[in-house]
RNA sequence: CGGGGCGUAGCGCAGCCUGGUAGCGCGACGGUUUUGGGUACCGUAGGCCGUAGGUUCGAAUCCUAUCGCCCCGACCA
């Protein structure tokens, strides 16, 4: 993309409203724009994040067995009347009438629904273990929005729903789940560490929310430090095999890790001293298992092999799409502006040349950008004619993780400048080189 | 929902107390200059001073109401 012809209206100034960091920078950064409280329009920049990382969490769910649909955003109030939330959820739901004054409501999460669907059309344990998911915008009548998308009052979420025969099958999908999940927040670049939580309105008595740490986090974690080396890495992970599932939750649930709510003073206490911590975190998912607490009241049975018919045993999990734009943000910044992760950057690479309408700089820019599209990597030319500081400027503030800078100095040499983001080092190199390094770099993120 | 603050140009703000032709910086646009970290100069455009009502000869300014936004707390898959 060239930035001549992009739409990146980026702030020079911090907007008066934004108070942390994230939301600052995705303002300024010419990422989103607020239409309400609690409610943003995505620009071309952050539209082009909340999808990549939009397209990891497919991968990871699809890859772990679950299986993608699309339920409306609309719902009619007839379902949660059914399993009794209508009433017990209160003012965060937004409440609607159409025109013939039914009533509806914009959905704040979705198990009545899949549950609907599920009974329609399932009948058999034979049909077990199904696990459907969806990604789309919710609406939570927040009393008091803040932090930008952090907490906003319509939010894109990832909710996934598994059915299965029994208890034992419903912890399988519970098991799989954190695993997909640990994948998925590490592709972005994330440390999120399942700790145990409580559940609140949804029922069930196991459930682990995931948290990035952050300083700026809204829920206060109590956790020996050890939990943030723990990696998944390269392994392959079997998502059929329990045990083998079962056993990377182990490594990752043992150590002790809790938010306030579940926080265990005494057991906190046992914790070697230097690797007690007490932070804040920034919440971006939640898994829970909780039976039959839908099936039942909404009879989503079927038949077992000896013909007798019971509830599926039922779990949900949650990820925050558009919230993890600002925690990612918040971990992964410095004083000039954001630090995307190459696993979810929205441009590969910027292209900056120093002296636009210089012949020889024009055409070596041109050609780079030409050389990276040929190998699939998408490049911000910005081919403005502005300063060398103003670019410069513009690309920290945005965050790209590598800069390619033109310029005719280096040309003379034949060589341009690659420049990490995180690191601020630079390395003269061919554009050729370069490519081939951006290339090398990239493949990991594939 | 309780407490506090703020609505004046795209962004950041001054002016309000003490009523009298609406300003500054950045940005935008045009030009000159410049070109390796938000350059300099000249010029131009852009505002029902959130909205409604009231007081007054006269309201951005005083009064009332209302809408919106932000922060703290409470709340929160």
């Amino acid at each position: 993309m060239r930035l001549s012809r992009y739409f990146l209206p980026v702030l020079k100034e911090n907007p008066s409203e934004a108070q942390i960091v994230s939301h600052r920078l995705m303002l300024r950064a010419g990422m989103i724009r607020q239409q309400a409280a609690g409610i943003y329009s995505w620009l071309p920049l952050g539209y082009r994040v909340l999808k990549r990382i939009e397209t990891i969490v497919h991968e990871e769910q699809i890859r772990a067995g679950h299986i993608p649909l699309l339920m409306p955003t609309l719902q009619p109030a007839d379902l949660w009347r059914e399993s009794g939330r209508y009433d017990d959820y209160g003012q965060e739901m937004l409440r609607i009438k159409d025109r013939h004054d039914r009533d509806m409501l914009f959905g704040p999460t979705n198990e009545e629904m899949i549950t609907d669907i599920f009974r329609g059309s399932v009948n058999s344990y034979k049909d077990l273990p199904l696990t459907l998911y969806h990604i789309q915008w919710k609406f939570r009548d927040e009393v008091r929005p803040r932090f930008g998308v952090m907490r906003g009052r319509e939010f894109l979420m990832k909710d996934g729903y598994n059915f299965d025969i029994d208890k034992d099958a419903a912890l399988h999908a519970y098991n799989r789940h954190m695993v997909s999940y640990l994948r998925t927040y590490e592709r972005m670049g994330l440390t999120a560490i399942p700790m145990r939580a409580a559940s609140g309105p949804i029922g069930g008595d196991n459930t682990h929310e995931f948290l990035v740490l952050a300083q700026t986090g809204e829920s206060e974690v109590f956790y020996d430090d050890r939990v943030v080396d723990l990696k998944l890495g390269d392994r392959q992970v079997d998502y059929d095999n329990r045990a083998e599932v079962a056993g990377v939750c182990q490594e990752f649930t043992t150590l002790y890790a809790r938010t306030d709510e579940t926080h265990d003073a005494a057991a906190f206490d046992q914790i070697p001293e230097a690797h007690r911590k007490v932070g804040r975190g920034i919440e971006v998912g939640q898994i829970f298992y909780f039976g039959t607490k839908y099936s039942e009241s909404m009879g989503a049975t079927v038949v077992t092999a000896d013909g007798s018919r019971v509830p599926v045993e039922m779990g949900s999990h949650g990820i925050g799409v558009s919230r993890l734009l600002g925690a990612i943000i918040e971990a992964s910044h410095d004083d000039k502006g954001i630090i995307w992760p190459e696993g979810v950057t929205p441009f590969h690479c910027g292209i900056v040349n120093l002296k636009q309408g210089d012949a020889a700089t024009d055409a070596a820019s041109d050609s780079l950008y030409k050389a990276l599209a040929a190998k699939g990597l998408e490049a911000l030319y910005d081919d403005r004619n502005e300063r060398a500081g103003n670019k410069f400027a513009t690309m920290d503030l945005i965050g790209l993780p590598w800069r390619v800078t033109v310029g005719p100095r280096g040309l003379e040499k034949g060589v341009v400048e690659l420049t990490s983001r995180k690191t601020g080092l630079s390395e003269e190199m061919t554009p050729e080189a370069a490519v081939e390094r951006l290339v090398q770099i990239y493949a990991a993120h594939r």
